[in-house]
Formats: structure tokens, sequence, C-alpha cells
DNA sequence: TTCACCCGTTATGTATACAGGAGGAATACA
DNA sequence: TGTATTCCTCCTGTATACATAACGGGTGAA
């Protein structure tokens, strides 16, 4: 499929759904705010149908929820719900980790892990705080936790986890570009491969219990990098879908 | 709203799902069959519109998947499905129970978990094996967990939860109609109301870790029910969504 | 006999028409 | 002036019609 195919060959209720998400993420709809179909069918040039799919996959998704009396609304999402958000992150890679641990992965999964390790180590121009180090930075991360999910070779739990990480303040890569605008934060990024190196560790070694502790550990770091954002407005509209978070500041 | 006038006043894409719900889970619809929109219709007698809905809410629910030609298949679970889908259900509830223990809940949630297990105590005749305990059993410990789940006070965790428990045999209730045909496995009953008890003293006394790992080995007791139930198919008949499990011996 | 291709049937994806109901504005009354 | 009521508008839920793509049967050739 070339790639100017891919607009007209993808569906109606894909392009809604995409369009929607990003509409959403972008805070080009305000939290709370009521989402007419008829609206959203002349935004996006489809029809009610597609849209009307778009909008039960996004609530199911958590960025929407439904209304008592019909339709939906953009969700809003306070400081605690984040906190938990990501807590729970932790908990199901945690899980994950400690399946890879426990039974065992193959020689090569644990190698392109270790490769991806090494990537991220390669990238020296981080702390000078380059731009392309950071979005280079922010696909091997990515990559790091998608290999870490495959890792457990179990599809409910892989489920679950991509459920955790559709919002996207509790993914994995959900704070790492705010990282770039916050001096305090990089030292975290030390961290962050620090833990990524002894988690490889802990599953190699068969380490179940200590996977776990880490693979919480550091999801907590989001939490950090959360707290360090809100000190810092201009890092925290580098979050995607920092316009859905609840702040008592803002009217 | 009178009872009788339920069928009508509900929408029917509501009523979809839920006939759709009891057909998957009940067996009629055999493992890996493809849902023709067309004969659903017929079925249920409601149109292609609601019928859709109710479709895509059972994907996500992990009912159904996705063919990607189109349309949507009964799912089918292995073995290890369950299993797996049984510790990430103690993983979230041993979330929950930790969240309870670290954070404190008031005291009045408290007492209402503890008249339920005096209330499951209080049933006499479970040892008999008679019926109508049984499901008394059944629905006090339902309320038992949906009281846990409920004390963490943390909606997102609450929804991965439901969806966690939206297998039916990874949820709580799964496999508690099947105790009262094996014999072995009364015995777990019991065990089973001391992890209760347990658990809400650790939450009392506000020890994290000790609720966190009691909630998982009780999820854990599921485990063994499934393990025993395979040896005895009457037994496992009894389970809601038994239809879904891939067994190696049947064809 | 087996493979490939073609064509008809059927199912899905999409658009749209219609009905019932919720919500808001305007008006009448206290 | 405040409140209740009524009416109107818009929206959602549902049904259905249409187009396109998939699946299967059948026929032909190797």
């Amino acid at each position: 499929m070339a790639e100017g195919e891919f607009e007209r060959s993808v569906s109606q209720t894909m392009k809604a759904q995409l369009a929607l998400r990003e509409l959403i993420l972008s805070g080009a709809l305000r939290q709370g705010e009521r989402l007419s179909e008829l609206a959203v069918v002349e935004r996006l040039g489809v029809s009610r149908t597609p849209v009307r799919m778009a909008l039960v996959r996004l609530e199911e998704e958590g960025l929407l929820e439904a209304i008592p009396s019909g339709g939906f609304a953009v969700k809003a999402f306070s400081e605690s719900d984040i906190d938990d958000a990501i807590e729970i992150r932790g908990a199901l890679e945690g899980l994950a980790a400690r399946f890879a641990a426990e039974r065992g992965v193959a020689r090569g999964r644990l190698a392109e892990l270790k490769d991806c390790l090494a990537e991220i180590d390669a990238l020296k121009g981080l702390s000078d705080g380059s731009e392309e180090s950071f979005s280079d930075y922010v696909r091997l991360n990515a990559r790091f936790h998608a290999l870490l999910h495959a890792l457990a070779d179990s599809p409910a739990l892989m489920r679950q986890i991509e459920r955790a990480c559709a919002l996207p303040f509790a993914s994995p890569s959900g704070f790492v570009q705010a990282q770039a605008r916050l001096p305090q934060s990089r030292f975290i990024l030390v961290l962050a491969q620090d833990q990524h190196r002894c988690l490889v560790e802990a599953i190699e070694n068969r380490e179940g219990e200590r996977a776990d502790a880490l693979a919480r550990e550091h999801a907590r770091l989001a939490r950090r990098n959360l707290r360090l954002a809100f000190r810092d407005p201009s890092a925290l509209d580098l979050v995607a879908g920092a316009a859905l978070i609840k702040r008592p500041g803002r009217h």
C-alpha cells in the first residue's frame, strides 16, 4: 500500500477515530465538552455511522465518557486519576516483567532488548538537550517498553497494558517529550536508563519479584516528571493530552 | 421503572448486547464461529445498527475478536489464557487492596466488608452442599469483591478491574458455581473465607504489601478450581463461558 | 486430479431518513 | 421579579437502502 493511498484505503471509522483522538488530545475539544455527532460529522466530513463507531471506541479507550441521557463528553482527569493510571501501568508492566522472568524468554528476544538499551546509551546528545536526540530517545524508549510488554508472551496481559497506556499521560512515552524542557528532569533520564538495565538483568537472572518491583518503580518516574511539569506550564503543554488534566488553578 | 417495562424501556443496543453475551457465554455460538450481522438480526429481532453497536462493545469486552477482513468471531481461550487472566485480576485486586491499606479507608466501609464476612460465616449449609446456600454464597462473595474493588476509591482502577472481570472465568465468581459440584474443592471455600478475613485485617492494619500478596493468592484459588473442574466435566459446564475454553481433548 | 480463474452471492461498511425524547428559551402567571 | 409551564428545536437512537469487497462454487485447462 502506497503512502498516499492511506487516507483513502483506511476505513472511515478509523479515520474518524484517529481524527477525533487527535482533536481530543490536542485540546481542540475542551474537557467536559459534549460532542454533538452532527458537529463532528461536519468537522470530519464522514457520515454519522462511522462517527458513532469512533465515539464508542474512544469511550472504551477512556478518552470519552457516556452521558446518561445519551451522547458522549470529553473526559477530564484529576492529578490523582493520573497517579492511579501510572500506578496501574506499573502493576501491569510489573506483572509482564515477572512473567518474562519467571517463565523465561528466548535468548534472541532478550538480545533485542539489550540492543535497544545500547542504542539509548549511544545517544550522546541527550544531555546537551538537542531536539533530534530527544525524538530518537522517545522512539527508543517506546520500543523498549513495547519489547518488554511482548516479552510476557501473554495476549490477555498485552491487551490490558494497551488499555492502560491508551491514556497518554499513563503511557511510558507520556512525559518523555516534556523532559526535554525540564533541566531538573534530565537526571531522571539517567535513572530511567539504569532501571531499564536492571530490569533486563532481573529478567535474565529470572528474578521475578525484583523485575516486578523495578517495573513499578520505573513507572513512578512518570509521576515525578508530572510533578515537575506541573511547576513549568511550558513543559506541561508538551505532554500529550495535557488539556484533559483538571487543574485547580485554572478556571 | 416497573419490572415488566424493562424489555421495552431499555435501548435496543443494550438488549442486543445482553442477548448476544448470553448466547456467547452459554455456548449457543461455538468458539471461533463468525457472527453474521444479518443472522443476529434475525435471531434477536433488532436492526443492524444496534447489533453492530453490541458487537463492537463485546469485542472491547474481550468476548469477540475482530476478523481482519471484517466482522467478528467468537473468541476462544486456552488454559494459559485463563491462567493469565486470573493472574491479571489478582494483580489489579492486589493493587486495589494495597491502595485501600496504604491510603486508609473510612471505618464505615470496612464495617460493610466485615458484615459481608459475617454473613458468609453464617451460611451453615455450605458444607452440606445445599443449593440455596451456594447461591447465597455466590451473591455474598460477589458483594465482598465489589466492596473490595470500591474500597480503593479509584475510578481508573475500578475500570480496569471491571474489564479484567468481563471474562467470566477470570471473575471472582467464575468458578464458585462449579465448586458446589466438586467435593474436593469444598475445602477451597474455607481457605477463601480465611483469605477474605486476612485481607480485611491487612487493610485495617494498613499493611499494603500483605494485602496485595493476599489478594493475588486469593485470585489463584480460581486457578485451583479450574484445575479441579477440568477433571470433572459436569462441574466445568457450570462455569460461565466454559464453551469458550479451548480443550485439546475435544475436537 | 489438481490448480487457477471467474463470476455470483452475500456480508460488511457507509450514508441517510425518521421518530422519540431531552434541553433550553420564551411566555404566562403568581 | 421569580417561578412554573409550554413549546420548539436539536440531538440521539434506530431502521434501512446502497455500494463495495470478500467468500465460495463452478468451470476450464494443465
